[in-house]
DNA sequence: CAGAATCCGTCTGGATACTG
DNA sequence: CAGTATCCAGACGGATTCTG
């Protein structure tokens, strides 16, 4: 039957979805950031190192992408001052916390990626005899 | 069988970051799916309730990231044929087990808002002395 | 090798107005 | 109540070129 508790139950804080959670997850839940977080969670890496390992992302993004975990404390920049130059990038306690997390997120879309792709042809299948042009 | 052996050395295998994963990623680590599924942890909603629970979602951000959500099988839309029209959104069981994930993700942000957001600081800091003006 | 800088098309997402 | 439709500024992100 219809088990209407009513909504007396765990009421979603609002402070918890403030404009800094927001922003933060905004950032955290990034795709290129998933996957950076989850390459350097098998050690270090060098830049093009990390560039090889993330199929399709550009330089520019993963600069940015870096360059903002290492802001929010998530990686660290180690530069070599030798020829040619080496930087090893790692992550910091807080990303190695945050891997667990992101790893999780990680496996489950791997987990689940043919499901959901079903799930669509069948939404779209639907859509599609309700809607003939 | 066609078992690419090629590089197994690589701890992060190539095809874990493919397109399809890469979209999904895109999609789940979003913001607004973020809380959207988070709030519906706490049991179905109709759509205002989900607005007024999601502080800061436009009614179009809203309308779109339900549509994500059903189209990718992770929620239900029940329509009730009543007046006024009521919508209730509630997760699928493929819904469930993304929310231990998301709710995971949503934790993390929620306790190291604060230490991200120290860090940020640091990092401005350490920039602002090196780039005088 | 590890980037910085620039160009520029695409997509995101808020605001607003309208509907069954 | 629960949307849809439209407009549009600004962010995102790839490609390309240049540098220490």
């Amino acid at each position: 039957m219809l088990q209407r508790h009513t909504e007396v139950t765990t009421e979603f804080r609002r402070d918890e979805c403030n404009p800094i959670t927001r922003d933060v997850l905004t950032r955290v839940g990034d795709k290129w950031t998933v996957f950076t977080v989850v390459v350097l969670g098998g050690g270090p890496k060098r830049f093009n190192e990390l560039k090889r390992s993330i199929d399709g992302i550009s330089q520019r993004m993963l600069t940015l992408t870096l360059r903002t975990l290492e802001r929010d404390g998530i990686v660290t920049r180690s530069v070599f001052p030798t020829v040619p130059p080496r930087v090893d990038y790692a992550l910091t306690p807080l990303g190695m916390t945050l891997l667990r997390t992101l790893k999780d997120l990680h496996d489950w879309v791997s987990s689940n990626a043919d499901e959901i792709t079903q799930a669509r042809a069948a939404f779209d299948r639907r859509s599609a005899v309700q809607q003939p042009l």
